[in-house]
RNA sequence: GGACUCGUAGCCUAGCCUGGAUAGGGCGUCGGACUUCUAAUCCGAAAGUCGCAGGUUCGAAUCCUGCCGGGUCCGCCA
């Protein structure tokens, strides 16, 4: 099968423009705007300069000298643009045929060249003191759509955790359970129970300020291995933990490895005390070592062991890095973590490179979610938690498909709820670009209408009902000329980017690309629904139709299954 | 003081990497469309100095510089 895309285009014409590389005409490559029926279009300015000859004098050149391949329709001159029509008989046998596979294409017909990569993903990495909120929802659906991506594209993905599981902030929720607790064991999700005790740390903190020593004097304990305190500090993690594992299971994330900061926060000096000795950091005069960043890397000097000789926290981070490499093997390692952290991987991956330690590092960071009143702070309570926004959004979906359906049985009624209001909250987040800031506004956040999880699910369901009702196979033996409606045209033209779009999110790691992808597919689907009905009297059209609407149900999977989303034959 | 980032209709947002055809959507507002494949939908209308000012360019929301405004970071905290 021959792969039909925006590479096979560029090097189709790079016949007639040898002076440009076909990564070049690739990348001059545009899309025309809706309205023009043409799929892909060569802008003809840059050319123009090299020629010395008037855009448009170019493109009618280029139309006259250009021979139509057996995959294209049309080329036209319209002004500077030479406007390029592929054939919709060829887009929608390549969707029916690969399937699936759609949008990896160039993968799956053996035509791409690109290396495959071991990659670690770092997600969520939450503290265990407290529930998970909607801070880690995005990182998590960030992480996982990432993943998805990634393994959709043919890499090997290790997604790992770490837990931040020590430390003052720790002893600050086993305090407040020591002393309120009354040794009782959870009544609820154990994260929630955990996480209680740190709000009611934060309480009486304000009443009584010795609370702060105390928990230091827990903290030392803990350090000095106090069997009372490790034994409460297991319990209580342990706890968290069988909490947090419930939430990853709603959201469908799982781990192939999860790293414990109390067994690292120890690691690292070592390679510290040898890149000292190797004369690439310096000791002070008090005993601190510190790593000079500020020629090479324009950054700050950073301290790497105190003068005291104990650690800081990123030279676990340098530990865990070689550890990820020895566990993994990895070609590239990526860290999911919010914009707050930006100068601290700056840090860490400029200390890597002084090491020596030459791996592909990237921080993929994203913006903060935010409530209207400001920051969320989890030690006063003033948080979206993860679980609750959940539960909300699944009880709404219940609702709406009550509404519609009251006569269905109430299991399946709370499988669609499920299923629906996942969608509405994995795709609220992640058809954002994560690198914005986010405010998140309980009442008017969660929605089913308009740029929305079900919206995209509904065109689904909708196709899947057609496909049920009508007596044919599917084929792609069809009179594909019998498709010339205006709407049949601006759908057939947008089925043609996915490949090209999955390409992009790959390599940006931008996933609302993809979601705002299938909006536009979806918008494009519902308009094509209003105007032309798929099951007629005309049996050739209905077939045509048929196919049609067949691609656009397996883009649409092929993007909602990279985002983490089910469909639904019915909604 | 230094570094990063965002600024697009009343509100939210895409497009910015890689400059190119009339700046796309959604919410809200107003007006229409369900005896026809699912109205979680569709069609139409009003609503924009793309923060401001320069520059580069045949061409700037997009690139560069400066300024204004929001957010973040700059610890021998994690």
């Amino acid at each position: 099968m021959k792969v039909i895309d925006k590479t096979a285009v560029a090097q189709f014409l790079n016949e007639y423009l040898s002076q440009l590389t076909v990564q070049d005409i690739e990348v001059l490559i545009e899309i025309p705007p809706t309205e023009i029926d043409y799929t892909y279009a060569f802008p003809c300015f840059r050319l123009a300069k090299v020629e010395k000859k008037a855009p448009k004098i170019i493109a009618k050149e280029l139309k006259k000298q250009i021979k139509l391949p057996d995959f294209l329709e049309d080329i036209e001159a319209n002004g500077p643009y030479l406007n390029i029509k592929v054939k919709a008989k060829y887009i929608l046998k390549q969707i029916f045929e690969l399937n699936e596979d759609y949008g990896r294409l160039r993968l799956k017909l053996g035509v791409s060249d690109e290396k495959k990569k071991r990659i670690v993903i770092e997600y969520p990495s939450p503290n265990t003191n407290k529930p998970l909120h909607f801070g880690h929802v995005r990182n998590m659906l960030l992480g996982k759509s990432l993943s998805n991506l990634l393994k959709y594209m043919g890499h090997t993905i290790f997604q790992v955790n770490l837990y931040n599981n020590r430390g003052i902030h720790i002893c600050q929720s086993m305090l407040a359970y020591k002393k309120w607790g009354n040794n009782e064991k959870p009544n609820k999700k154990g994260d929630h129970f955990v996480g209680d005790y740190y709000v009611k740390y934060g309480e009486k903190l304000k009443q009584d300020k010795e609370l702060e020593k105390e928990a230091y004097e827990l903290l030392r304990l803990w350090e000095a291995g106090d069997k009372a305190t490790v034994a409460l500090w297991k319990k209580m993690n342990k706890w968290v933990l069988d909490g947090f594992n419930k939430t990853y299971e709603k959201l469908g994330i799982s781990f192939e490895k999860e790293y414990f900061e109390s067994d690292l926060y120890l690691k690292g000096k070592e390679i510290i005390l040898d890149g000292l000795s190797k004369g690439i950091f310096e000791k002070l005069e008090n005993g601190a070592i510190i790593a000079r960043l500020k020629e090479k890397y324009n950054l700050e000097d950073k301290i790497l062991v105190r003068s005291d000789g104990t650690s800081i926290y990123i030279t676990q981070d340098i530990y865990l890095a070689y550890r990820k490499k020895a566990d993994f093997d990895y070609d590239r390692s990526i860290y999911v973590v919010g914009d707050p952290q930006i100068q601290h991987f700056k840090w860490l991956f400029a200390i890597l490179d002084m090491l020596g330690f030459e791996e592909d590092n990237y921080h993929l960071s994203y913006g903060m979610v935010s409530l209207p009143s400001g920051k969320m702070k989890s030690r006063e309570g003033i948080v979206v938690d993860a679980d609750d926004i959940i539960e909300e959004v699944e009880s709404l979906a219940f609702q709406e498909v009550e509404k519609r359906y009251p006569y269905i049985s109430s299991i399946e009624k709370k499988k669609r709820a499920e299923i629906i209001g996942q969608a509405a909250l994995k795709f609220y987040i992640l058809k954002y670009n994560p690198i914005k800031g986010f405010v998140f506004k309980p009442t008017e956040s969660i929605s089913f209408e308009g740029e929305t999880g079900p919206y995209i699910q509904y065109c689904y369901a909708r196709i899947a009902s057609i496909i049920k009702k009508s007596e044919f196979e599917i084929s792609t033996n069809i009179n594909c000329d019998l498709l010339k409606h205006e709407k049949e045209k601006f759908l057939i033209k947008e089925l043609t980017y996915l490949p090209d779009i999955i390409d992009l999110s790959e390599k940006t790691y931008n996933i609302h690309l993809i979601a705002q992808y299938l909006l536009s597919l979806c918008q494009l689907f519902n308009s094509f629904y209003s105007s032309c009905q798929v099951i007629s009297e005309d049996k050739e059209l209905e077939r045509a139709r048929l196919l049609l609407i067949k691609c656009v149900q397996v883009v649409i999977k092929i993007g909602l299954n990279i985002l983490g989303i089910e469909t639904l034959e019915k909604m």
